[in-house]
RNA sequence: CGCGGGGUGGAGCAGUCUGGUAGCUCGUCGGGCUCAUAACCCGAAGGUCGUUGGUUCGAAUCCAGCCCCCGCAACCA
C-alpha cells in the first residue's frame, strides 16, 4: 500500500484578518507541500477550517454589537476569500460552530472521560459582580503584588516579569467592562489528566526525534518538567455544551474542541461518499499526518492533541509536525492595534499571488523569526522572480514566435533527453523534490531558480540571435531546448506558484497541459512527453505577455512610508 | 539562576549533529552581449563566523563562562 498524505493547516481563529505571518508559517507551506504530494501522484488531502469558540470571539463580537454566530460568519468567508485569493486551496475548510463538529467532539469527550482522563477539580477564579463574566489572565488587570506595577495582567506583571496568581492581585479592574466589583468565587471545572500519561508521552516523544530543532528540543524540556494537567471547561455562553447534567453552563475549552476540527472537516469532506474517514485516513498505517502551525501551537499539537489521541485511541498521533517560527513586519510583531500592520488582502489585489507567494516563501520562518519589509518585496520579486524566470521565458518564447512561427519537429534538432543540460536539470528538480518532501521550501525554491539560470546560461552561451544568421540548425536547437525548459519550468513551478505556472503552460499545446501528463513529468517520468515530441512539432502559439510584471518603485516607496 | 531559538562579508540566509583552505542569493565594482521585462552572461572586491577562555596538529563547527536579539511560559486561539 503505498503513503497517502493528510495534512493539516492550524485553525486559523475566526476573530480577525489574516496577516503575513499566518499565510507565510502556516498556509503557504502547506499549500505548497500538498500540491507536491499531489503533483507526486500521491493520495493527498488538505484539511483545515475556521475555529470559532472561545473567550475572545465572544468579547470581540459584543464589542462589535453583533451575534456570536453573525460574528464568526463574517471572518469565516473572510479568511476563505482571502486564501482563495493566494491561491490557497483546501480540499475542506470546515468550521467548528457546526453540528457534524459538536458531534464528534463529543465523541471524543466521551470516550476520554469513561477511559478516566478527565476528571472534575474545584478551583477559584475571579468574576465580575457587575458583567458576571469569568476573569481568566489578561481579562483582568490590577496592582502588581510583588513590585507594586499598577498594569499587572491576570497572568503575568510586564514590569517585574512575575507569574501572577489573578486571585492575588490588588485593586483588580474587570477587562470587559472596566467594573472593580469583583469578587473570588468557588468553582469547577473538569481537567484532563495529562499528568497520568507521562511515560505513554515520553515513549511516543522519543520516536520524533527528527522534528526540527525548533520543535523536538523544546517539547523534551516540557516533558522532562512534567507533563500538566489542563482545565478544558469555561463558564462561557458561547462554546460546545460539556456533556455531563452537572456541568450546567459549562463549555468546552475551545482548544479542546479546535484541533478535533481537524478530524471533524475530515468526515464532513468525505459525507456522502465511500470513504470512510477514520478507518482510511485518520487511523490508516499508511497514512502520513503532517500539521502544519506556528510555533505559539507547539505545545497542543506537539503534546496536548497528541495525548489525547493516543489515550482515546480515535486517532493516530501526529507523525510530522513542521512547526515554523514568526515573520515580523519590519522587525516588528504584526499588530493591528498599533498599525504595525499590512493589509493582506490589498497586496494581493495591488501585486497578485505570484510576487507575493514568491517573496513569502523566502521568508518562510524555518528556524528563525523573518521579517517582511516592501523594499526586500521589490528587489527579490524584480531581481529574482521577474529577471531570471520572466525574462527567461520572455526572451525565450519570444524568439521562437518570431523566427519558429510553426514551430520545430524534434527530428530537426538533438535529442534535449540525451544533452548535458537535461541531466543537470533533472539533478536540480531532483534536489528541488527532495527539499520539499524534507519541508526546506526556502531551499526548495533556490534549486528552481538555479533551473532559471542554467537556462539564462545555456541561452546567453549559445548565442542564438547571432547563429540564426549564419547557422539556423544551431539556432534552432537551442531554441528547441529552451523552450523545453520553459516547459519544464511550468510543470515544476506548479506547486509553488501555481498561478504562473499555469499562465506558462498557456503557451504550450493543450495535450502538454494534461493533468496526467503534467504528473508524470513532475515525477521525473518523460515517456510520454518523449512520445508527444516524437511525433509533434514543439509550437508555441502565442507570444508571452506580462508573465512576471515588475513591482512599482514608487509604489513600495509609498507603502514603506507607513513603517518608518 | 524558568524554557527554547538566534547572533556568519552592505542585506537576507546555508554550513555547526559527523572539526580540516568560509558557501549561496541579492547588492557593489569591472568586462561582455544586445534575443529579452535597462534584462542576460563572465570576472572581481568584500567576512579574524557576538565575546572571553579551554580541548585539539587544526574550531564557525566540540566544551565552559559572558553579552545582545526574538519567541514561549501551558486560561493570549
Amino acid at each position: 500500500m503505498s503513503k497517502k498524505y493528510l495534512v493539516t493547516s492550524a485553525l486559523p481563529y475566526g476573530n480577525g484578518p489574516l496577516h503575513f505571518g499566518h499565510i507565510a508559517g502556516v498556509y503557504l507551506p502547506a499549500d505548497i507541500y500538498v500540491r507536491h504530494k499531489k503533483l507526486q501522484g500521491f493520495e493527498t488531502i488538505h484539511v483545515s477550517g475556521s475555529d470559532e469558540h472561545g473567550v475572545a470571539i465572544t468579547m470581540n463580537a459584543r464589542k462589535a454589537g453583533i451575534g456570536y454566530q453573525e460574528y464568526v460568519d463574517k471572518w469565516h468567508e473572510n479568511h476563505k476569500a482571502l486564501f482563495d485569493r493566494y491561491s490557497i486551496h483546501f480540499d475542506i475548510f470546515g468550521r467548528t460552530s457546526s453540528d457534524y463538529h459538536e458531534e464528534e467532539t463529543l465523541k471524543w469527550f466521551k470516550v476520554l472521560y469513561e477511559k478516566g482522563a478527565i476528571e472534575k477539580e474545584d478551583e477559584q477564579q475571579l468574576q465580575c459582580q457587575d458583567c458576571k463574566n469569568f476573569l481568566p489572565d489578561r481579562f483582568v488587570e490590577g496592582t502588581c503584588y510583588e513590585c507594586g506595577y499598577e498594569k499587572a495582567r491576570g497572568d503575568e506583571c510586564p514590569n517585574c516579569g512575575t507569574w501572577i496568581d489573578p486571585i492575588k492581585l490588588i485593586n483588580p479592574v474587570c477587562k470587559f467592562c472596566e467594573s472593580t466589583n469583583i469578587s473570588v468565587v468557588d468553582s469547577f471545572q473538569w481537567y484532563l489528566k495529562l499528568s497520568k500519561y507521562q511515560k505513554e508521552f515520553e515513549s511516543w516523544l522519543k520516536t520524533k526525534e527528527h522534528w526540527k530543532k525548533t520543535v523536538y528540543p523544546y517539547l523534551e524540556s516540557l516533558a522532562k518538567e512534567g507533563l500538566v494537567d489542563r482545565a478544558i471547561t469555561r463558564d462561557l455562553d458561547w462554546g460546545i455544551d460539556v456533556p455531563l447534567k452537572e456541568a450546567v453552563g459549562k463549555k468546552l475549552y475551545v482548544w479542546f474542541d479546535a484541533p478535533i476540527g481537524y478530524v471533524s472537516n475530515t468526515k464532513k469532506l468525505f459525507e456522502g461518499t465511500e470513504v470512510k474517514y477514520i478507518e482510511d485516513w485518520w487511523e490508516n498505517k499508511d497514512t502520513v499526518l503532517t500539521n502544519f502551525i506556528g510555533k505559539d501551537n507547539i505545545i497542543f499539537h506537539g503534546i496536548i492533541f497528541p495525548l489525547m489521541s493516543l489515550i482515546s485511541g480515535i486517532v493516530k498521533p501526529v507523525d510530522e509536525l513542521p512547526a515554523n517560527q514568526y515573520v515580523n513586519l519590519f522587525g516588528k510583531q504584526f499588530s493591528k492595534s498599533q498599525g504595525w500592520y499590512v493589509d493582506s488582502e490589498e497586496a494581493v489585489e495591488t501585486f497578485g499571488p505570484d510576487a507575493l507567494r514568491f517573496y513569502l516563501i523566502s521568508l518562510i520562518p524555518e528556524l528563525q523569526d523573518s521579517s517582511f519589509t516592501w523594499k526586500g518585496f521589490e528587489s527579490k520579486v524584480n531581481n529574482e522572480l521577474a529577471n531570471n524566470i520572466g525574462n527567461f521565458i520572455n526572451r525565450c518564447l519570444k524568439f521562437y514566435v518570431k523566427n519558429f512561427p510553426e514551430g520545430v519537429a524534434q527530428s530537426e534538432t538533438k535529442d534535449f533527453f540525451g544533452t548535458e543540460l537535461f541531466s543537470d536539470v533533472m539533478k536540480l528538480s531532483k534536489q528541488y523534490s527532495e527539499e520539499l518532501d524534507g519541508f526546506h521550501f526556502k531551499k526548495s525554491l533556490d534549486s528552481l531558480m538555479q533551473i532559471g539560470f542554467k537556462a539564462n546560461q545555456y541561452f546567453s552561451d549559445r548565442e542564438p540571435w547571432a547563429k540564426i544568421k549564419e547557422d539556423e540548425t544551431h539556432a534552432k536547437e537551442t531554441l528547441y531546448h529552451s523552450v523545453c525548459l520553459v516547459y519544464l519550468l511550468g510543470v515544476y513551478f506548479s506547486s509553488m506558484l501555481p498561478d504562473l505556472s499555469e499562465k506558462i503552460l498557456e503557451h504550450f499545446d493543450e495535450k502538454l497541459r494534461d493533468k496526467d501528463f503534467l504528473m508524470a513529468i513532475y515525477r521525473g517520468q518523460f515517456d510520454d512527453l518523449k512520445k508527444y515530441l516524437s511525433s509533434h512539432p514543439l509550437k508555441i502559439f502565442k507570444a508571452p505577455k506580462g508573465l512576471v510584471p515588475k513591482v512599482d518603485a514608487e509604489v513600495i516607496a509609498k507603502l514603506e512610508e507607513n513603517f518608518n
